[in-house]
DNA sequence: ATGTGCTTCAAACGTATGTTTCAAACAGAC
DNA sequence: GTCTGTTTGAAACATACGTTTGAAGCACAT
């Protein structure tokens, strides 16, 4: 109980930390106050703080991880011979993060602001660290959306992917202040799965368009100077 | 020549090196030491480390804001009654940005990562100075898109603005990773042009996806543990 | 009760940061 | 040449950081 109940608090108080202002921005005194506990626990639990951003992911992303494989299991269980739709790819996935047990009200929020810090801010050990510890679920993630999408070439697939992390990355990781400006100009209330069910159609239409390589308008003088 | 020389040096590095490394993790030692020049420079010319970020910003964001202005005012003149359609709002934005004249060759793909920094980066000094700094020509670019998908409901509306700017964003701010990822897999170099000329379709179409609050699939049971 | 292994604690360590200081070097006007 | 205002330079400043130390505290088996 004595190690535990420290372990999670600095767990829980980073994780929150992370989230709220990024990995260099946040001290381990910010964390250890916050926690309740002693500077010198971080160190002792974790034995470093790179090592502590480590444990905040693998907290979440382990199981979410679990989640995910089942999904994709039940999904081509489902669908049999035929490949997996787009729509119901991207919904797998959506679904798993929405449905992930939550510590807090804030959980989903965190989870996805944690996971768009991770891909933008180029902290290189975590990168090394998520590759080699989750690459499995995410190499799946690619080999469905590659058999879902037949008409596109490698490398317009490979582009249109990136532009789906990063509309996702992006929006999940500011979704809080995004749900903020939208409530105070127009007073409407957001939930996080409704702004999934608004990504998921964007997703779908921009990964399916029709018309890649689109000539720019007639007048261009693309003169460098 | 000389204050100049020493000014547009800190400059240089300051931008070189933000754009690598972000803003917290480039110190100012490096900087000085980039630019070979006195470490107490940086704070005689320009007041605070603070102060040169607002200054490299500014350095391209005012030649730029000025080059956009002039494309929408094309844009419209050329337009007439009609507002224009989303794909020449968004390639005005676009050409505004590879148009702009470069100090070398990788001019552009630092300046769309300064930009996706600035967006990603909750440096909250720096969000307050573009946003005075910069706004109009920022919402007439909303305007724009309004007037562009009047089929929009300005909840839908607003959400998939944030989609674009994060698909943008992201992919530009690491737009060296990928195009190294790229040619490491499949030999295909890739020009900030081509990203450019591949994202457009890709927003456009989403921005236009007829099916918003698809519901998911059948067997959602969201129960939240 | 006593010793043992794990955990906490206050304090310090070494290093790096942004900023300031003040003398030296410099340029241009008289 | 000399003075004046601006720019550079080496050094120090105060502060914050991640990490380490070693003693104190604790639970628990013997």
């Amino acid at each position: 109980m004595a190690q535990s109940d420290t372990v999670d608090r600095i767990l829980d108080a980073a994780e929150e930390l992370f989230a709220e202002r990024g990995f260099s921005e946040t001290s381990l005194r910010m964390i250890t106050s916050k926690a309740k506990v002693n500077l010198a626990a971080v160190n002792y639990h974790f034995g470093s703080k790179n090592a502590l951003i480590h444990a905040v992911f693998a907290r979440f992303l382990t199981p979410f991880s679990a989640t995910l494989e089942k999904a994709f299991d039940d999904l081509e269980a489902q669908c049999q011979d035929a490949p997996p739709t787009l729509n119901q790819t991207l919904w797998a996935l959506t679904e798993s993060a929405i449905r992930m047990p939550q510590r807090n009200e804030k959980g989903i929020s965190i989870f996805m602001r944690l996971l768009g810090l991770a891909y933008t801010q180029s902290q290189g050990h975590l990168r090394k660290f998520l590759e080699q510890e989750y690459s499995e679920p995410f190499s799946r993630f690619m080999r469905l959306l590659k058999a879902a999408t037949p008409e596109l070439s490698a490398v317009d697939r490979y582009w249109r992917i990136q532009f789906m992390l990063g509309a996702t990355a992006f929006t999940m990781s500011s979704s809080d202040a995004l749900r903020d400006i939208l409530q105070n100009k127009t007073g409407v209330e957001t939930s996080v799965q409704e702004i999934a069910s608004r990504l998921v159609p964007f997703l779908a239409a921009g990964m399916q368009a029709k018309d890649t390589m689109l000539v720019p308008p007639a007048n261009t003088d693309i003169s460098v100077a």
